[in-house]
DNA sequence: AATTGCTAAGTTTTT
DNA sequence: CTTAGCAATT
């Protein structure tokens, strides 16, 4: 039975109202999640069927947070005997949602059912490919800034009147190719996930119509970061049946640069009149000091629905404003306050967070730290998938999958070398565009590869052999004996002797090594899906978790005790007891940019949602000087800091008077240390 | 095929 | 200053 009573009246009301149409703005740190899973957990009890929840996240760390905290709340659901799988209310991201739905119906589009997630990386590629087959202008084109057109025009939200219209003439012009390119690949990008699932509810009602009376009652997480299709289709879930539950904060909203509607949210009363909005305005996890702090900033945005966020947290220790002479005194005095706070409050590393607004910025910060024999742990920056060697592996997992994912055969045709030059692929490519299907096809077709060499021809086709023969035995499907995908891997990687390849290649051996020990890594996980599936389609549901969930890494993230560094955006959800916020400076926040794009507001959010990290203790810091490209350029402090009340904060510029040689970082802890213990 | 050298640019990031 | 991407050279 569900404790109700643990919930302030606010909470209590936003999970006690199932039917119709709900917003309830969730202010920082107001319990939002705990209300999301008290009201599914609720609407089980009160008898809603499970298959009929549906609950949408943006990340899969939240879906994955959410699922774990239902399951915890709810009845563990009963085999019934009939056979039926006990069902889960679905907890996912929109675009895991919109694979299921995909895989269901996109053979209605034209699509084969094995379809391939293209990532960024992916889509690079193919985008790169169209660019080199146009007409190559003087000017050269940045397949990036196309890539990111094409999105916006894909969600037709292009401007197509900013300065640089040029570039979405370009990707105007691209679109059509680009989109022909991936189709024949049988292949579909991260937009497609969302734009295919519209199609078909326009273009296929009854597949509408099913969805519908599947997801009966719809929440949906971190509403005011949904794009313009994400709305379309819980719009289109749920117009009917009206059990549309959004969630989410307007003040919260720091992702309008990629597309998000922060009006999705500011105007919900016009697609849904008879909304019932719900305010969560207490919050529990930072003092008054902090809170009063954080209204006083956000007071200054226009557009927004208003929202006071209060505490029983009492007004805790002032907000210390540092001024620096540059961004190293920054740097090592914050090691110094960290190290300080450890010392003599005994406040682990890990309990405290250092939050900046661009990734640049975490380099003097890392040196002083290391300087200080400060453990840390940067979040963001190169992931695991990026790495060539894991890039190479996927794409022959994708290739057995679906051979006619274009974008990896040209990844590995030829890597390990095996007579698929880059003339011969080009050949390849050329009629497959001629003929308009993938460059497998071709590479099978006979009247094609007659025209080639015989030398050309015999590494054509005994890579088709190589092809066909591995990916031969995901088709036999025997539950008793379930082929073991990691020695199926194994196997093939053997034979083309990619180990081998990476050993020849590198500098190093151990560099080769770390690769190798890299792809093993992964070939211990590739056997962690359900064994009910064909090989084929635990494969398929592998490279779709991967490609879908770049956030694998997470276990090390909270290993042992590490000071966090982390960019202000990618901070939001979290939350430290003593924060840290450096380089607040006019230009870096808000960022110069945002000027010239007219997006204050947004960086004020962005602040907005610094500040409300912090539990217990803020420190704020700007410095006179910053090294940029290399020089050191005079800065002035943020506008953002006036709008700070006076009597919350404290200026601590004295404490940073005290001398500090350079050289002398390490010395001074010893000597903290020594002190101290 | 691979390595070197030059040029240009340099917010935020998830799926 | 750093780095990524590309062109030119061996």
């Amino acid at each position: 039975m569900l404790n109700l009573g643990s919930l302030n009246p606010q909470q209590r009301l936003a999970v006690e109202t199932l039917q119709g149409p709900v917003l309830i703005l969730a202010g920082a740190g107001t319990g939002k999640t705990r209300v999301i899973t008290y009201r599914i957990a609720h609407m089980v009890e009160r008898g809603i069927s499970r298959e009929h929840i549906l609950g949408v996240t943006f990340t899969n760390k939240a879906a994955r947070e959410m699922q774990e905290r239902v399951s915890k709340l709810i009845p563990k659901p009963q085999k019934s005997n009939d056979g039926e799988k006990p069902s889960r209310p679905t907890i996912c991201t929109f675009h895991s949602l919109c694979v299921r739905i995909l895989r269901k119906h996109i053979e209605k589009l034209g699509y084969k059912r094995n379809f391939v997630i293209y990532d960024e990386s992916e889509q690079l590629s193919a985008i790169k490919k169209i660019l080199s087959h146009i007409s190559v202008r003087g000017e050269k084109i940045d397949p990036g800034v196309i890539l990111a057109r094409l999105s916006k025009i894909k969600n037709g939200s292009d401007g197509f009147g900013a300065p640089k219209d040029s570039e979405s003439a370009v990707a105007r012009h691209i679109q059509p190719r680009y989109e022909s390119a991936l189709r024949a690949c049988n292949a579909v990008d991260f937009d497609d996930l969302l734009l295919l699932v519209l199609r078909l509810f326009t273009e296929h009602p009854e597949a509408l119509d099913a969805c519908r009376a599947k997801y009966r009652y719809v929440m949906v997480d971190e509403y005011q970061d949904t794009n313009a299709a994400q709305f379309n289709i819980v719009h289109a879930l749920t117009r009917e049946h009206r059990n549309l539950c959004v969630v989410g904060d307007d003040d919260q909203s720091i992702y309008g640069w990629r597309g998000a509607e922060i009006s999705n949210l500011l105007d919900m009363e016009k697609h849904f009149p008879e909304v019932k909005v719900i305010k969560l305005e207490q919050n529990y996890r930072s003092t008054n000091t902090i809170l009063n702090a954080a209204n006083a900033v956000i007071k200054h945005n226009v557009r927004r629905r208003g929202k006071q966020l209060w505490s029983q947290n009492g007004h805790g220790t002032k907000i210390s404003l540092h001024t620096f002479k540059d961004d190293e005194e920054e740097a090592r005095t914050i090691v110094e306050l960290i190290e300080y706070a450890r010392m003599a409050k005994r406040i682990p590393w890990s309990a405290q967070a250092i939050l900046f607004r661009t990734n640049i910025q975490s380099r003097p910060l890392e040196t002083a730290l290391r300087q200080g024999q400060v453990r840390y742990h940067l979040i963001g920056g190169q992931s695991f998938f990026d790495r060539r060697e894991i890039r190479d592996f996927l794409a022959y997992l994708k290739i057995f999958v679906n051979p006619n994912d274009d974008v990896s055969l040209l990844r590995i045709a030829n890597v390990p070398a095996r007579g698929l030059s880059d003339v011969t692929m080009e050949r390849l490519l050329s009629a497959s565009h001629e003929r308009k299907c993938s460059v497998f096809a071709v590479m099978k077709n006979p009247a094609v590869t007659a025209t080639f060499q015989a030398q050309a021809r015999n590494s054509i086709e005994s890579f088709v052999q190589f092809v066909e023969r591995t990916r031969d035995p995901l088709e036999s499907f025997d539950a008793q004996h379930p082929v073991l995908l990691s020695s199926w891997a194994d196997r093939f990687l053997d034979e083309i002797r990619y180990f081998n390849e990476l050993r020849r290649a590198e500098k190093t051996p151990e560099a080769a090594e770390s690769r190798i020990r890299n792809i093993k890594e992964l070939l211990v996980t590739l056997d962690g899906q359900p064994s009910s599936l064909s090989p084929h389609d635990r494969l398929q549901s592998f490279l779709e978790e991967i490609t879908l969930d770049t956030e694998r890494e997470e276990e090390k993230e909270n290993a042992g005790d590490a000071v966090t560094l982390i960019t202000m955006h990618s901070c939001k959800g979290l939350e430290f007891p003593h924060v840290y916020i450096v380089g607040m400076e006019e230009g870096l926040l808000p960022h110069s940019r945002s000027k010239e794009e007219g997006t204050l507001d947004e960086e004020r959010r962005l602040f907005y949602v610094a500040l409300t990290r912090a539990m217990q203790t803020l420190t704020i810091s700007h410095c006179a000087n910053r090294k940029k490209y290399g020089q050191s350029m005079p800065c002035h402090p943020s506008s953002f800091l006036h709008d700070l009340p006076k009597e919350l904060v404290e200026h601590a510029d004295e404490l940073a008077k005290k001398p500090v040689s350079a050289e002398s970082g390490r010395d001074q802890f010893a000597a903290m240390r020594a002190a101290l213990s």
